[in-house]
DNA sequence: CCCGATTGTTAATTGTGTGTGAACGGTCCG
DNA sequence: CGGACCGTTCACACACAATTAACAATCGGG
């Protein structure tokens, strides 16, 4: 993933901290010109911008951003429970924010949910695996940016597999979950629409489905690398 | 201002203190049937979800308007600091998040924060969409410049379809959100109504509403193009 | 009050999707 | 080598969902 941008430098060591234990990439920059020197080819995926007791030199940064002079996806603030009433004229710099001091976990979810919606109020859910992806609100999946032509149980079928990547489950677990908890029919059931979504996943991606022999069925994580 | 729907019914007293200082317009409801129940001819301007130690009658709340039985414009839900780690699965359900007990200038912020931007932007009473646009203030429609005549229900189906291009919506909505929430009748009559309008649509944009398999109707967005 | 327009229901028709059984082909193990 | 087991593949029949047409109920204006 690319990498995040933090705002100051050094980091906060509780900041830099939780983000190393989330597994975030991530770089601290003193200022918009600091970033940009440093800024990856395809941007930053968002910026976390610390504001200590003088809200300026941390808005002065949102400003800069906001302006375009960095490529930062979506921008969180963390800033102090006091400073919070001279937020409100700012309300444009920034995507989301965080009280300092932070719930470890409050920063890492509010991240996730920065970043996975691009920022952008983006309402779409997505189940994206590799070449797949799969809109839950239109029906609509696609391979490679191909259109999938999926009937109602494939896609069904699919969306479950590929919503707990590498998971095994049995045949019964599937006929359970995805045809229904009162559906009682036979296990081959499953292995047709596996055969059918696999072709038209089309040959080179039939892999993603794998048969897990006497057990049942796993979608993506290629078992052995 | 429109108002903002409060689950759940009574409201949390503290919720209920900071909403009203605030000044928002605000009414409390028990489930989605109660909210539709009272909801304004132009919806809500979004919601707040409180949850309490068990999740799930919230997160039940949040499928229910995430599906469109109530018109909301963003979704902001308050959970307890030890909840949170429950709530990683179940990110596409709310637009931001808000840990409690909340500092209620947080609060604050994050509802006009919300509502500013993500919510529901237009007031707009024009949809445009290829071929066709339609005037909701002079209950007009017209495709390829060429006047529509529809009748009451064929509109508001037609409207309430265009306004959500892409998204499949199942019989069963339409009747509640098109038809209105105490209506009781048969799903065919979504059928039927749907044919008319494609009728009128004529031949060669017929196929701006979509059939979904097994799951409903859409509109526009060629499912695979 | 009547008539046409609108709306909802029922039923026949059409078409597609789904499940099943049987044949086939591997793989493991005695 | 041969049998047991398991997954794959195929073809077909049936069930079911959507379309369509015809009809009944309701509404509103002249």
């Amino acid at each position: 993933m690319r990498p995040l941008l933090v705002f100051p430098d050094p980091a906060p060591p509780e900041l830099a901290q939780t983000l190393d234990i989330g597994g975030w990439a991530w770089k601290a920059a003193a200022d918009t010109d600091a970033a940009r020197g440093e800024e990856p080819a395809d941007g930053w995926v968002g910026a976390i911008v610390m504001a200590g007791p003088d809200l300026e030199p941390a808005l002065r940064f949102c400003r800069s951003v906001h302006n375009g002079d960095v490529d930062v996806g979506s921008l969180l603030l963390l800033v102090n429970g006091g400073r919070l009433q001279s937020l409100d004229p700012h309300h444009d710099l920034f995507d989301d924010f965080c009280l300092h001091p932070f719930h470890p976990l409050e920063l890492e979810i509010r991240l996730k949910h920065l970043f996975r919606r691009g920022g952008r109020a983006e309402d779409v859910d997505l189940i994206e695996y590799g070449p797949l992806a799969m809109n839950l609100e239109t029906y609509q999946a696609v391979i490679d940016s191909r259109p999938l032509d999926l009937t109602y149980m494939e896609y069904e079928l699919l969306r479950f597999l590929a919503a707990h990547p590498g998971k095994v489950f049995t045949r019964e677990t599937l006929l359970n979950r995805v045809w229904g908890y009162d559906y009682y029919g036979g296990a081959r059931t499953v292995d047709v629409h596996v055969r059918r979504l696999r072709s038209k996943l089309g040959e080179e991606h039939a892999s993603l489905i794998q048969t897990v022999r006497s057990v049942g069925y796993s979608f993506g994580r290629s078992r052995w690398g």
